[in-house]
This record gives structure tokens, C-alpha cells and sequence, in this order.
RNA sequence: GCGGAUGUGGUGAAAUUGGUAGACACGCCAGACUUAGGAUCUGGUGCCGAGAGGUGUGCGGGUUCGAGUCCCUCCAUCCGCACCA
């Protein structure tokens, strides 16, 4: 009887769905375990077959856990909002519901196909109403919270109003607005916070918001007609499409992660991810210990500057905020300084406070606030060229330009706050206006950057730090090593560099000029999209206030639109919904949610699917808990998992969820690579040459699909068929008149005929064969080629497993008493499968399996006992020929994944004798069997009057010998 | 420049605590069978060598009775960050 494992997929396919065998309730008398992929996008290419790498790898390990008894949530849905669609939708007008709808049957047709265990019941979609309803709770959640450094979470806005209330903006203490994460706001009492107008308050308010509306230097694409978050810019390019992206000043929606910086920051140490995508979030987090200095500008500055200047600055638009100057009453209190006057001043972040003595110059950002407030008429035209040049550049321009050296000189001076010199003041690219304050202290003599900086404007240096190494030349290059003594610096004289630091921010804070302080690189998220297809954002203006919807007014459905695109007055397409207004008319917010909103809470939706009244069931939540297992790409390290943790922890303040960590458990899948096949053209002609040829001829490598090639042969009849242009080429051959082609291993894509899909390997060769293949491929985590002449090697083995039952055509299994040696390959495999799941590794337990089967042919095995034992063990890998199997072996149909997975005897390998690797001086000679239960010295004495021991010493006395019973014996001669 | 990962036959890889390097497959070679199938089965296959044997895990050193595995130096490839003050 053949193994027709079409017939038999198909089979199972329809008898899992039409039994809900996959479904899964929460059940408290057995322990649960969620294994979570990350969802697709629907794309329109459809799955190749490095996508289900992943899905099958966890798969495996669902079912493998079900064998284990326990209760496992095994959930898949869509990430269906995105920006390809709408392409899509732009250039054929089609809607992209309706795209989005077609590409996700296809998908799970795909995905059907390969015979995954999901509890579909629980399917999500990012794009339905019902779901995002819920992303637009949670906006509406963020919008009404503000992060209290005191408590050091999350609370309703309320509690910051009820504090306001009392204290007004100096809060309970004086902390309490210093978590540096608000905008600059300018100081009031309760009774004048009671007096101001509701959209005065509601202003103040926005600058604590979780989620707010801000003005700020924004990465705006204008291929895409939108803003991108800093994670989707990539090398200075959007990161879909790779069109260009400009810093511009925008208000935009913000999400408010730079609160949760440390915090984020410490998680990573209690979850077990990949050391690589830690060290990513942790770089991209960007946590620097240092000081934030103020320097004072010197008042001969803020005198010389007249209304020419205050012109420019209009023009320039470069001062988004209202920046006073001395003598308004009304300033800003900046951070970190209590009570002092610190508005007409520069504010600096250093991590060498002990170099304070070393500064000769400070430089601004040329986007920074004060440039064209502190700027003389003198230098205003070199000033303002500068400015623009500078603004004018993308991202990528300034990026590749790193070495050319460029500055202006202000014509201002600050005050060193200790010695009171006046320190000149300049305008320099290398300082990026979205890092600390936009401005540094410049320490040329131990800040390389600095020093450059400083030569080639030929300001002077001045060293601070004896350095440790004494061959260094401070004329040549900076001492930048935190190695060495202080100099010249008045009080750190003497002290270590680490000892000044510490010495330097006490004398920093005791002058009120500054003080210690953590600085991060994340920034706050920008969350609003100019475009159409996402979530709606669930506000409204009411006197040009926003003002968040009630939850009963959720969904707010996205609307109909004629377009897809933005107004002729450049308004985002939601402005072209006709009659979209909130009751009273109020207008709702134009803009849409990131892709990153609806991913970043839906793995809580799947343990709730349909719950209408709540974002997720308290009950359900408290079961499930949060993900034990998740598989998924690495590419989404600082984009999607860091934005999920966040949430999470914003939910988990807010008492939504008892975990603070979404992801316990992280493994990225590697990518894998196609093999492309080419043919050489040679040049001029419509001739090809065979691979070994193509050197002695003129020729360039074409790629060719690799459906017209079979073990890099060239079936040169399809390839003739394949396109008209080489209906009659002509082929140089090798000898035996077939053409080889060569080959490279790249990315899969349609462009370089190299893509393998699923269907038309599960349509060969069945799901079981392609699950196992793309495990034995090798470790899940890695990079690897696909080659697909391989999987003939897995499906003979699926075969070879299957004979095992069908001895003479028939199905049958004996019943007598199974043999050790079929015991002992069984229980081999079954401490080798334990193992080799509980640690990931997928590849080697299909290599083990092929062992135990070969072994059990040798020994023409068809003991049920052993046959029914190893079959649970494969379930997992094989899901339909295990299924089909155990319903022949007299079970219950469907039931396999009730079984109990096979448990290790230990006793079932005890040997009698074992055969010894004799080691001369560490190298293996020959072997020798004995005994088990021979003792350290009989095993010396056998070895050594052993005839091949005799030969191998040539005369010589031995000097050791190191036997490990039962391992090894090495003698040392 | 900083950080992370990887490096083993013609190919994908295995070797889990330092203990027989190359399991298991692909490919290749030789053979058996024949309903000529992408079937099945047998044997061989790291490299050099006729053989005995030598040699071999990116390079070079070290620790050890013994190193793919531990330590140091260097090289290559991939990924992330990158004028981050």
C-alpha cells in the first residue's frame, strides 16, 4: 500500500475543521501555555516558504506541548492595515477593504494547506471595526494618562489635574514636572491654574498626555504624503519604498515611550529574548549617564541684537516655541533647576561634566530655538546661509556627509558658569537638534568631534586630563579615554576622571548651573499617518481643543472616500469624507494610526476574541496570563516589539493586565534565501553557454526560473517556451549535451525567479514532508539558502516510516513482546526528541527520527508498541500521516493529540559491554570492546596487552592513562 | 567607529557538560532490481596517498592527558546602531 499522502492530508484537512479539533477554552485544571507568531501582512505576493518557517517551528512546538498535557493557546489572525494596500488602492482605485479581504483568503488557503493546529475561532483582524475599536480605547486610555515620576507609572490625567488643583504646577513636590519627559511649562499656583480658561488648561494638560498633540522635528516623507516614526526611516529613507525623508516641524500625535525609557530598558534583563535584539533595544534606547549645564548668555549678546534678527528668526520659522527673553515674566521653568532663572541661558547634556574646565566653545544644533535670538547683526547673513543650507539637506545627505566639517560663529557668547569667561557661541551639523538639548559643551581637547571642530575653525583647545598614556600627543589628536588626572580645572585638580564626575556634578548643582541627569536617544513616537487605510484616531476639535470620543461613540469607523488621496489644499484623504462629523458638527481628527497601533496589543485579543464590552475579559487574561512562546522576525526589534512592550506596561499600570512583559519567550527565525539559477548570454547573439564554458566566451549572467531547472540542468525546451525572445536560442552544452546553469544565493523575489512557494511543494510532496523539510534545513535561527533538491531525502524518509506498518501491501502491526534493540532505538529517540524540543532545536530532532526509522527497517521492526509510541513522537513534525496512522492502529479518530508523548526510560540503553576509543596522546587508533562493569584498572590492563596497543607505543613505556569509564581511554606516551 | 552573531566536506548541517569530528540528508561514484517512476535496495564518498599512513573544524598562539568546544591575537562574512555630546 503507498504512502497517497494527498489523499490522506486532504482527509485530515477536512476532519480537523469540520471537528474543531483546534479549538481551545480556558480550562483551570490544566496549566496553559500561549505560543504566539507574529501575524502577517496580507500581502498580495502571498507566502513563499520563508514565511511558514517560523509558523512551523512553533507549530511543532504547540503540538508538542499539547502532547504534554497542556492547555495551549495557538492563535493566528492579520496585521490588515497597512501602506501596500493603499498603493494598491491609489493606483487602480480599487477599495482596500476589498484587496485586503482577497489577499487574506489567499493567505489562508496557504496557510490551511500546511496543516497548522490555530484555533481559528480566535482569528483577529486589524482592519475590522470590531477590533480596532479597541485600538482606538486604548488611544483614548493613553490620551487620558500622564506618567507620574513619583508614583513612576501611569495614571489617569485626573490625578495630575487634581494635583494642579492643589498645588498647582510645582506639584506635590518638587519633582514632580521633572521627569523630563513635558514640554517646557511655564509655572503657576493653584488659584491661578483655577482661573485659567478650559483651553489654557487643557493646553498645559496636552504636554503630560500619554498620547498628545505636539510640535516637533518630524521625519516627513512626501512620496508617501506622511510622517514616519523613527524606527521606519531607515539609512536616512523611508523604510517601504526608500523615498527620502526631510526633518520638518510639524504638530503631529505623539505617543509618549520616552517615559517608559528606563523602564523598558530594565525589562530586558527578566526576558529571555536573543542577546542581538536586546542589544538593539538597548542601543536604540540610548540610556547616557551625564549633567545638563546651563550656560548663561552673556547680556552684551541679547543688547546688540536688533529687530533685523527677530525678522529672520520669523522668516526662518525655527522657533516653534515662545520663547521669552529677560525681563518677560512669563518664561518657561526649564528642568531641572528649582526656581532659578535659567530662560536666557544655553542648556547643555554632557557625559564629561569633569571636562567642565576645558571648555572653549559651545555649539548649537542649527535647527536649535536660540539661534536666531542670540545671533548679532554682524553675523546674521553667515548665520542665516548656514541655516538654510542646513535645513535644506535630507537626512541622507547629512548622513553621508559626516566628515566634511561645518560651523558659523553666532557672534554671541555664554558665561562658564565657574570662571565666568565669556565662551564663544556656534552653529554646527554635527550637533543634531533632536539629541539631548541640541547643544554641547565643545572640549576639543578630549572630545574628538570637538577637536576637529576646533582645528579646523582654529579655536583654541584646552586640556584638562593628564592622560594615562603618556606617548599621547594633545596637539595631534584628543585624549578622550576616561583614563587619567584632572588639569587645570580649578577644585579637580588631582582627581580621577571618574572622581571628577562625580565631584563636578556636586559643584554643578550646588551653583544651581545644572545637574546630574539621565539621557535617552528614544524619542517620543510620532503616531499620526497623513494617509487612509487605519485606524481613524478617536478625536474631535471643539475650539480648535482635542477632545477624545466616549467609549460608547467606539468604533469610529473608518469613512468612504472618492480617493485615496490627500485634498488639493494637501489635507490627509480622510478630509474627503463627506458628512464625517462629530455630533455639534465638530470636526474629527484627519489623520490615521501607524501600522504599529494595531500589533501592538493583539496578542490580548486572542484570549478574547469577541468580547464586545471589554478590550480583553479580566477572567480570560488572568488564565491566558501573557505570550510563553513567540516566533517571529528580528526586523521588528525597535519598531513593533519595543511599541508592544510599552503598551503593555501602560496597560499594566492602568490595572488592564497583571504582567508588565508581553513576550517571555522570543526566537527569530532566519530568513530564508533563494537560490536563483542563471543562464549566460553570450553578448550580441541569442546563444547561451553552458556554466563550465561560459569563461571562454563574451557573456552575462541572466537569471532564469528556477521551475525550468531541475538539479541545475536546464530543461531547454520550456526555457525556449518560457519567453519569446528565446523561442529559438541556441545552446552551447557541456559533453553530455545538458546545459548546467550557476547559481547565487539572494533574497527571494519575483524579479529574480528564485521564489519557492509552499502550494506547489505541498502539491508534490504533501505538507508532512514540506513541515519536516523546512525544519531540516538547519537551526531556526539562522540564515539559510533554500535548495529544494533536498526534500526528496525527507519524503523518502516519510515513506520509509510508512512502510513500516504495510509489510506485502497490507496494513499490519505484530503484537508480541517489542525487542530490545527496537526498545533501545525507541527510547533513544525519545530522550533525543525531549531534549531537542525543550531547547529549539528542530533540525536535529528530524535527523533523529530518520535514525530510529532506518534503524527499525534494519531490524524489520512492525511492533506495535514501538511503531504506536513513535508515532505520537512525530505527531507534532507530521501531523497528518501520525493522525492517519494512529486511526489505523485501532484509535480513536482525531484523537492524537490526546495521547501522552512518550517518557524516557533510562534502563532501556543499559549496555553490557561498550566499546572503547583507544587515544594515543589524544588521538583515536583503534577501538576496544569491554565490559561495562570493568573497573578503572581492569580496563588499564586490558588496554595495554592488547596487541594494538603494542604496536602503537613502538617499545615505549607509557607515562599515562586516562580512562573515563564508559568514555574514553587516552594513553600519553 | 561601537555592539551582536557566524565561520566545520562539493552542499544543508551534527557533535547538548572539553572526551571517537563530519551523525542525518542532498549530491556524486559503483552495483542490484525493472510496470523506466522524481520508485526501491546495497556498497562507497573530508582531503593527500597505491598502501601503511599522514592530515583536517577561518589564521596564528595558549591552557589541557585530550580543544570544533575554553582563553588571547588577527582575518572574513552577516545584522543592528552610528557626528549620540
Amino acid at each position: 500500500m503507498e504512502y497517497e499522502f494527498k489523499q490522506i492530508e486532504a482527509k485530515w484537512r477536512a476532519f480537523w475543521a469540520i471537528n474543531e479539533t483546534f479549538k481551545v477554552t480556558e480550562d483551570p485544571s490544566k496549566q496553559k501555555f500561549y505560543v504566539l507568531d507574529m501575524f502577517p501582512y496580507p500581502s498580495g505576493a502571498g507566502l513563499h516558504v520563508g514565511h511558514p518557517l517560523g509558523y512551523i517551528a512553533s507549530d511543532i512546538f504547540s503540538r508538542y506541548k499539547k502532547l504534554e498535557g497542556f492547555n495551549v493557546l495557538h492563535p493566528m489572525g492579520y496585521d490588515s492595515f497597512g501602506l501596500p494596500a493603499e498603493q494598491y488602492a491609489i493606483q487602480t482605485g480599487q477599495h482596500p477593504a476589498l484587496t485586503t479581504e482577497q489577499n487574506i483568503a489567499r493567505y489562508r488557503d496557504q496557510l490551511d494547506k500546511i496543516g497548522f493546529c490555530y484555533d481559528w475561532s480566535r482569528e483577529v483582524r486589524t482592519s475590522s471595526p470590531e477590533y480596532y475599536k479597541w485600538t482606538q480605547w486604548i488611544f483614548i486610555n493613553l490620551f487620558n494618562s500622564w506618567y507620574n515620576p513619583e508614583s513612576n507609572k501611569a495614571e489617569d490625567i485626573q490625578s495630575l489635574i487634581g494635583i494642579f488643583e492643589q498645588h498647582g504646577s510645582q506639584g506635590v513636590n518638587l519633582e514632580m514636572l521633572t521627569g523630563d519627559i513635558e514640554k517646557n511649562v511655564a509655572p503657576f499656583t493653584a488659584d491661578q491654574w483655577k482661573n485659567l480658561d478650559q483651553k489654557k488648561q487643557l493646553e498645559i494638560l496636552m504636554n503630560f498626555r500619554l498620547a498628545y498633540l505636539g510640535e516637533s522635528f518630524v521625519n516627513w516623507c512626501s512620496a508617501l504624503g506622511t510622517v514616519l516614526a523613527n524606527d521606519e526611516v531607515v539609512n536616512g529613507v523611508s523604510e517601504r519604498g526608500g523615498h527620502p525623508v526631510e526633518r520638518k516641524l510639524m504638530k503631529q500625535w505623539s505617543m509618549r515611550i520616552t517615559a517608559y525609557a528606563q523602564r523598558l530598558l530594565d525589562g530586558l534583563d527578566g526576558i529571555d529574548w536573543s542577546e542581538s535584539i536586546k542589544e538593539t533595544q538597548r542601543n536604540w534606547i540610548g540610556r547616557s549617564e551625564g549633567a545638563s549645564i546651563f550656560f548663561p548668555l552673556c547680556l552684551s549678546a541679547e543688547e546688540e541684537r536688533g529687530t533685523e534678527v527677530e525678522e529672520k528668526r520669523d522668516e526662518n520659522n525655527f522657533t516653534p516655541l515662545n520663547l521669552p527673553s529677560r525681563g518677560e515674566t512669563n518664561f518657561p521653568l526649564r528642568r531641572g533647576i528649582e526656581g532659578e532663572d535659567t530662560s536666557a541661558s544655553i542648556e547643555v547634556f554632557t557625559t564629561r561634566p569633569d571636562t567642565i574646565f576645558g571648555v572653549s566653545f559651545v555649539t548649537l544644533a542649527p535647527e536649535h530655538e536660540l539661534v536666531f535670538k542670540i545671533t548679532t547683526p554682524a553675523q546674521l547673513d553667515a548665520v542665516t546661509t548656514y541655516v538654510e543650507k542646513a535645513k535644506n539637506r535630507s537626512e541622507r545627505e547629512r548622513q553621508a556627509d559626516v566628515n566634511t566639517i561645518s560651523g558659523v560663529f553666532t557672534g554671541s557668547y555664554v558665561e562658564h558658569p565657574f570662571t565666568k569667561e565669556p565662551i564663544p557661541i556656534w552653529i554646527g551639523d554635527y550637533v543634531l537638534v533632536g539629541y539631548g538639548t541640541g547643544a554641547v559643551m565643545a572640549v576639543p581637547a578630549h572630545d574628538e568631534r570637538d577637536f576637529k571642530f576646533a582645528k579646523h575653525f582654529d579655536i583654541p583647545c584646552r586640556q584638562v586630563i593628564l592622560p594615562s598614556n603618556e606617548s599621547h600627543d594633545i596637539e595631534i589628536a584628543a585624549w578622550t579615554e576616561k583614563e587619567g588626572k584632572l588639569m587645570n580645572s580649578d577644585f579637580l585638580n588631582g582627581l580621577t576622571v571618574k572622581e571628577a564626575i562625580s565631584k563636578a556634578i556636586v559643584e554643578i548643582t550646588n551653583l544651581k548651573v545644572g545637574k546630574g541627569r539621565v539621557n535617552y536617544r528614544l524619542r517620543d513616537a510620532v503616531f499620526g499617518r497623513q494617509r487612509y487605510w487605519g485606524e481613524p484616531i478617536p478625536i474631535f476639535y471643539n475650539n480648535d481643543s482635542p477632545f477624545a470620543l466616549e467609549e460608547n461613540e467606539l468604533p469610529l469607523n473608518l469613512p468612504e472616500v472618492d480617493k485615496y488621496l490627500p485634498t488639493e489644499d494637501g489635507e490627509p484623504p480622510l478630509a474627503r469624507a463627506e458628512d464625517w462629523k462629530h455630533k455639534n458638527n465638530y470636526e474629527y481628527e484627519l489623520s490615521t494610526m501607524p501600522g504599529w497601533a494595531g500589533s501592538s496589543w493583539y496578542f490580548l485579543r486572542y484570549l478574547d476574541p469577541q468580547n464586545s464590552t471589554e478590550f480583553v475579559g479580566k477572567d480570560k487574561v488572568e488564565y491566558w496570563q501573557n505570550v510563553d512562546l513567540y516566533i517571529g522576525g528580528s526586523e521588528h526589534a525597535t519598531g513593533h516589539l519595543l511599541y508592544a512592550r510599552f503598551w503593555t506596561k501602560f496597560l499594566f499600570d492602568r490595572g488592564y493586565v497583571p504582567f508588565e512583559e508581553p513576550f517571555k519567550k522570543m526566537i527569530n527565525q532566519g530568513m530564508i534565501l533563494g537560490r536563483s539559477s542563471f543562464v549566460y548570454l553570450v553578448i550580441g547573439e541569442n546563444k547561451f553557454v553552458t556554466y563550465s564554458l561560459k569563461d571562454q566566451h563574451n557573456c552575462v549572467p541572466i537569471h532564469v526560473d528556477i521551475s525550468l531547472v531541475d538539479n541545475d540542468k536546464l530543461d531547454m525546451v520550456a526555457f525556449r517556451k518560457w519567453r519569446p525572445e528565446y523561442a529559438d536560442a541556441a545552446f552551447i552544452c557541456e559533453d553530455d549535451g545538458t546545459y548546467t546553469c550557476g547559481f547565487e544565493v539572494e533574497k527571494m523575489s519575483k524579479s529574480k525567479y528564485n521564489v519557492q512557494t509552499p502550494d506547489e511543494l505541498v502539491e508534490k510532496f504533501g505538507a508532512d514532508t514540506l513541515r519536516m523539510y523546512e525544519m531540516f534545513l538547519g537551526p531556526l535561527e539562522q540564515t539559510k539558502p533554500w535548495d529544494t533538491k533536498g526534500i526528496t531525502g525527507v519524503h523518502s524518509f516519510l515513506k520509509k516510516y510508512w512502510r513500516l506498518f504495510h509489510a506485502n501491501g497490507t496494513f499490519q502491526v505484530s503484537d508480541a513482546e517489542p525487542s530490545k534493540e527496537a526498545m533501545k532505538s525507541l527510547h533513544k529517540t525519545i530522550k533525543k526528541l525531549r531534549d531537542d524540543l525543550d531547547r529549539f532545536s528542530f533540525n536535529t530532532g528530524v535527523s533523529s527520527f530518520m535514525i530510529c526509522v532506518n534503524e527499525l527497517s534494519d531490524q524489520k521492526c512492525s511492533n506495535r508498541y514501538v511503531l504506536e509510541q513513535l508515532t505520537i513522537l512525530m505527531a507534532p513534525y507530521a501531523p497528518h500521516i501520525t493522525e492517519e496512522i494512529w486511526e489505523k492502529l485501532g484509535n480513536e479518530a482525531g484523537s492524537l493529540l490526546n495521547a501522552t508523548y512518550p517518557t524516557f526510560d533510562a534502563s532501556q540503553l543499559v549496555e553490557s559491554s561498550y566499546d572503547y576509543p583507544v587515544s594515543f596522546n589524544g588521538k583515536m587508533r583503534f577501538k576496544l570492546n569491554l565490559p561495562m562493569d570493568f573497573s578503572v584498572q581492569q580496563i588499564q590492563d586490558a588496554t595495554l596487552v592488547h596487541h594494538d596497543t603494542v604496536k602503537w607505543l613502538e617499545g615505549k613505556e607509557p607515562k599515562k592513562c586516562i580512562i573515563v569509564p564508559g568514555k574514553i581511554i587516552n594513553i600519553v606516551i
